[in-house]
DNA sequence: AAATTTACGTCAGCATTGTTGACATATATG
DNA sequence: CATATATGTCAACAATGCTGACGTAAATTT
């Protein structure tokens, strides 16, 4: 190191985060600033191992979402997965041919509508998914864990908080929890 | 709507999620998936308005968080960025690149290593990052005053325990949050 | 003083994943 | 029968990751 500074430099007196000088809501805006930068931080490590997996499989993230919520909901049509990911049916439509064409999902036609295609997993996708869920899960198992039960309360709290859509929220509003 | 079910159909009667069965860890297992889900919904929403207002000046997320962490950490120098985003100088290099060339940031050389270029925003470059940012510290805003504070210190919690590196988490281990 | 490492940059190519726009087909609905 | 809906397809483009190779200046080590 050519640096004299510790690696986690950016906190060492050398480089400070804004200017605390005499504004008034410099707490305020560290604390909405902490917030982001965790955001930022968090899901960026929540997604990286799933994505090492994926590379090897020449697979991307995308993939990995489309099988997470074909394996959530399964037998959901191809309007509603759109809605869930909120992309354009262009962009699922490459991301699903993929994952037909090599034997992660299965389509059959709507019963009750024949337009529709209904998505499941196949062995093949459920196997795949759940290797690739399973770092999350964990991630998250061990992030309540060490939280406590009040804190996971309050994290999910502020995560619908943080939510645009009133029918996302709604996903969640069981008395559940748990 | 050709579908019988409501918009937010995904959580009605006719699909519903996972197989609760007999398995006696549905419980747990439901709970880390809502977080899963909660993260991805809110990661989603928290950067789509963001990205639609540089979507107008034909620029990505990615100049977002450089202009976001130079502004935060002003002086800091391409290794730390780089270090704090995870990603290769190359990739940085490209949008470091346009980013000066555009007059958003302006790059010295460092007096204590010289080979070092220190990162500084432009005026132009304060300005845009406090209008991308502003609208994710609103986003925070609502959600930590709609949650309450205990409910913000559970939310740092579990996002502390979801970071991967330890010198991340370490740039919030101020007993503050506030 | 010479050798090596470090900080940074550059060029080239490639993959993933989002976008828009246009067009097609089958089915459902009024 | 006309229209709307669910889905798919082709084509092109942009942003943002990646790898690999090579280069230069400055700092550090031997």
């Amino acid at each position: 190191m050519t640096d004299e500074r510790h690696p986690a430099s950016l906190r060492s007196a050398s480089v400070r985060p804004g200017k605390p000088g005499a504004n008034p809501l410099f707490l305020r805006d560290e604390e909405l600033r902490q917030g982001i930068e965790m955001l930022f931080f968090a899901y960026r490590d929540f997604t990286s191992e799933p994505d090492a997996i994926l590379a090897t499989l020449k697979l991307g993230r995308a993939h990995h979402r489309a099988l997470y919520f074909i394996g959530r909901y399964p037998g959901c049509t191809v309007s509603e997965l759109l809605d869930v990911l909120k992309i354009t049916k262009q962009s699922l439509s490459r991301v699903l041919g993929q994952l037909v064409e090599e034997g992660y999902v299965e389509q059959t036609q709507g019963q009750r509508d024949r337009r529709q295609r209904l998505l499941e997993l196949t062995e093949k996708g459920r196997s795949l998914e759940r290797e690739l869920t399973e770092n999350q899960r964990q991630r998250f198992a061990r992030a309540y864990r060490e939280a406590g039960a009040e804190a996971v309360a309050g994290f999910r709290a502020v995560m619908l908080g943080m939510m645009s859509d009133s029918e996302d929220r709604l996903r969640f509003d069981g008395e559940n929890g748990a």
